[in-house]
DNA sequence: CATGAATGAGCCTTCATTCAT
DNA sequence: GATGAATGAAGGCTCATTCAT
């Protein structure tokens, strides 16, 4: 084992009980017990539980972040092929976290609990994720009279609509492909594209 | 003092209190404080805490549920009109609900915390909800080529989106014209409105 | 249903709930509800929680204080007939109010629980049952050596003894006729009855 | 400070607290001040507070069977003289733990608080105690026409008689003696011994 | 660095008791 | 008298946090 990386496997195991747990109901010894870990430990790397769940909350940006990167890079793919693999990065790395997506949420921020340092913190990093969305959008033929913040922000909102609402199994949701043409053209009838009956 | 709605004044508690306090910080105490009303008092009406907390999620959805229905029943109104009007109505709904939507949200309910008894009773409410709106949609031009609930759910995600992700203060929000077109024709350049640079 | 008695109601409630509960399983609740009263309607007939109990004690002490007078009149019946049936009448008393006497238990007056004055009153219905007992055993040739107040303890003694100790099923207990022959003879081997193999 | 027996400790003030308060008036706040140990740790010994008290039953089981095993290996010694010893032994320990084995009487044990699991462990510490005091008897001159085990039974009975009725202090209690002589010889006339008048 | 036994503030919950009807 | 909705003190228990080893 690598006994190097006691701060990961930490948020490791903090990020495998929010699969199924609230805040108050993933405790540290969980924690502990999970990682393998010494309960004191986990005060050696973070100043307290809400300090790792928001650790956590970072890395998760920066990972998605990094995800969405690999792909600004590409170059021979179309728009169209762009966006759906980029949907479909995301709405995997949603599936499975939506507790911590929770417990973390945007509009967590502004709660009490959380210090102007640290909603600055945050905020840092998710703009990080919003222009790395918006890089991959401005490559498309998307509208020129809305922001591309917006645009962004609406895109992720939709990855986790579809993961929230739908049950939790793969098979009720909306197929990525679809998520793709809602994205470019809406609900109105004018839409162009036409999708065969859901299996 | 008004006799028999102590459980109405409890719930009102609850649910200011969730507009700046997190599950495990809204303790009963406050509760009861802020109800005016003596801790054991709670109990009378509620279960437990979780069941105090479930019931006012299925109260939300049921209040919500019954706005949506008004403007069902309205006639002479263009589909423009009516949509923009259920988008504020929602909208205003869920500014100042956040915790609350957060706390009982729709992913919340798969948890193991709520058992099976919970969650259908659950669901019954979600649906209601999830059919006043596609009541809605369905006087429109829209798609048919997509799934009627899927569209209601999309439609309310876009409203929990733009709650959860712009700051919380109104100003930052897309307008709700916006939304309703993004809902309409998406983000592609063939939509056919524009909007006025943000002010 | 006989308006009159609610006090006689709610002893008979207590003294049900008690075969199974302890004393802090027996909530006034719970009585209330076997005897089908209202809960405020106790404090009418019981100064608080402890009063009640002490008075089911004290109701139990005088009932079984008038079984045993019933056998003091009886004349023509030898003195081994006559122990045999108070024992079993005192037996059967004793049979399912365990935890009645458990938790008013002699050794439990002397708790700071109890009051001074309290106390004395119960002493008032104990001696009473004592001398009940005493009459009887005077009836018969036991020993002069020994104060007769502590022949009638220890005989009070051995049923519940017999009842506490033996599980609980009359067929795993000493049958009362050995009860009797044990407390005239003891255990010593000019023991001078035989009983048949316990079946 | 002594390392390690913080669980004896806790045992310990339970006890303590037992002398003069039920079940319900024993507090964990006020074991915990007693034993000088933080409330939460006594949950690192105990599951929860019937587990304390369970546990406080089974070591006075095995102490008070320590105590009568030293007995049965002395060799020059008379019946009488032993049975006399077990006595004040026994009688010695019971005093003072009325209310511990009030609290986990034998009869307690059937009740629906204690569950399968711990009324089997309780009674394999109850036949050890009640072997323990059959060795004891079987070396003296007593009836075969009754089984030890219930004689080892009404042995401890009448321990328990003697403390628990007579009123607490020893001066009113019969002396060990008398118990020794009523266990052999019963309250039959045919007694061989003959007390003096009680001080 | 790492640990986990110890802690105690604070939570949810119960329940004896009161009192307006 | 009778009731039961309302109360809040107090209990059992949890768990984030500390600190001696």
């Amino acid at each position: 084992m690598p006994r190097k990386d006691k701060r990961a496997q930490i948020l490791d195991a903090a990020e495998k009980l929010f699969k199924n747990k609230r805040y108050h109901e993933m405790t540290l010894d969980l924690v502990a017990k999970e990682a393998k870990v010494g309960k004191g430990t986990i005060y050696l790397y973070f100043k307290d539980k809400d300090d790792l769940v928001f650790q956590l909350a970072l890395r998760g940006h920066d990972e998605l972040c990094e995800l969405i990167r690999n792909y600004t890079k590409l170059e021979d793919i179309s728009f169209d092929e762009l966006l759906e693999k980029v949907c479909n990065e995301i709405s995997r790395f949603f599936l499975g976290r939506h507790a911590l997506f929770r417990a973390t949420g945007e509009h967590e921020m502004r709660l009490s609990a959380f210090r102007e340092k640290r909603r600055e913190e945050f905020n840092v990093h998710r703009r990080k994720l919003q222009s790395a969305i918006e890089e991959i959008l401005a490559k498309g033929p998307v509208r020129k009279d809305i922001e591309l913040s917006v645009q962004a922000n609406f895109f992720l909102g939709m990855m986790r609509t579809r993961d929230h609402m739908f049950g939790g199994n793969e098979t009720d949701m909306p197929p990525i492909k679809m998520l793709a043409d809602i994205f470019m053209n809406g609900f109105g009838k004018n839409s162009n594209m036409v999708f065969p009956d859901k299996k």
